[in-house]
DNA sequence: CGTGCCGTAGTACCCCGGTACTACCCGCCC
DNA sequence: GGGCGGGTAGTACCGGGGTACTACGGCACG
């Protein structure tokens, strides 16, 4: 049995969604929540599994509710709902922490599957909306997770030459990679001019972007 | 009627796939390949709206054939398949374009919903896929793309010294800025002092990285 | 054994980058 | 009018960065 509290600031819409919802067995609406507010509150008080979240409310919104609940740890997985299929949503939803993304216009069956799936400790995205994220997801993968082959450049680098484009990456100066790996400064400047040499580059600035561009260095990564 | 080519290196595995798909009244098998090589040519030669594609395979694999039958353009979707749940495989299959990505476990439902999703022009993710893909994908989109604020520093920028920041962090030297802003070199290097000053960098390396880490340049963007 | 690569280290030289300080023009607003 | 922020521009100074070249110990490989 699958616990469930519906989260919409439309009485019909939350009607609707109970009427569905306790025609099957295997689910249970244990509460109703009209905004972003209430929907935190009674996400702690009855610990549903599943929230049934509209994004679009009034006062406290959906993805700022989805933030908190699952925040809250309290095991409740969010399921966000949405009549558009608008791309800010989606990230705002998916970064606040959302289980799933589902359009309203979904049919019966596919908010029960997403239900179940989510429940399941899965995750759904409607349909119409995977195409796009796969399609931004591809183009944010770092490039070495994929079968395409590494930068010769890179390759053609010592271990201890790329241990030295690392560092400049990180915005280290010469004298304090010497001090942080106990090599005079010298070495240091020997290193770093194979290391520019070899990639290419004609100062360390261009080494350090080398160094973000083949993701060498953690964005905020200090 | 959804033409599908089952690329599968086991014949057994193939057979079954075309019972259950001709089972069916909306899809039909019309060929099969056994390996990358005899997918590449058979999809350039049948045309399937769906390709269903197995991803190891003797000789070329089934990402490999993925990226060339994509790559071809003819319109033809591929719909991976995989035991393994692997991400390289994931992501891999994702970057050579593929539309989907389902578990060989999938039930003959599920198979027959994604085929039609992904003829269709929609996506389909395996539900257990989909929750990594979302984790991985909330830690990947931009910070800006949600609701946090942003970085005071930024903010307390100009819209001319913003300019110089981006500038900056694409490399250029301040003789560079100076030519492609028509500007003189001494007023470049009022505006990067301030832009210094302004976020706290000690040099333009620490802007380049703040630039970076701030999303104003894009990654292999010259 | 010699040859080469790698990591280490040094000297010498020059230039770009960064700082400090000043200065002028323009548009805006009290 | 006077003040102020933003954009532009200049001079002077100096330190770190980059280049060129040399040098040597260790280690692997033919």
């Amino acid at each position: 049995m699958t616990t469930v509290l519906v989260v919409d600031d439309q009485p019909l819409q939350r009607y609707g969604f109970r009427m569905l919802l306790d025609s099957v067995p295997e689910t249970d609406v244990i509460g109703e929540a009209a905004h972003g507010t209430e929907a935190v509150r009674k996400a702690a008080e009855l610990r549903p599994d599943v929230v049934l979240m509209d994004v679009r409310m009034p006062g406290m919104d959906g993805i700022e509710a989805t933030r908190r609940i699952v925040a809250a740890g309290d095991r409740s997985r969010v399921l966000v709902l949405t009549t558009f299929d608008l791309d800010e949503y989606v990230h705002a939803a998916l970064r606040a922490g959302a289980s799933g993304f589902l359009l309203k216009d979904a049919r019966p069956e596919e908010l029960l599957a997403g239900i179940r799936a989510v429940a399941n400790g899965d995750a759904v995205i409607a349909p119409a909306l995977t195409r796009r994220l796969l399609h931004e997801f591809a183009r944010l993968v770092p490039p070495r997770a994929d079968g395409s082959a590494e930068d010769p450049r890179l390759a053609s680098l010592t271990d201890r030459e790329r241990e030295i484009l690392v560092a400049i990456g990180k915005g280290w100066t010469n004298g304090e990679i010497a001090t942080r790996f106990i090599l005079s400064e010298s070495t240091v400047k020997t290193h770093v001019g194979r290391v520019l040499s070899k990639i290419g580059a004609r100062d360390r600035i261009q080494a350090v972007i080398f160094a973000y561009d083949h993701d060498l260095v953690r964005p905020h990564g200090g």
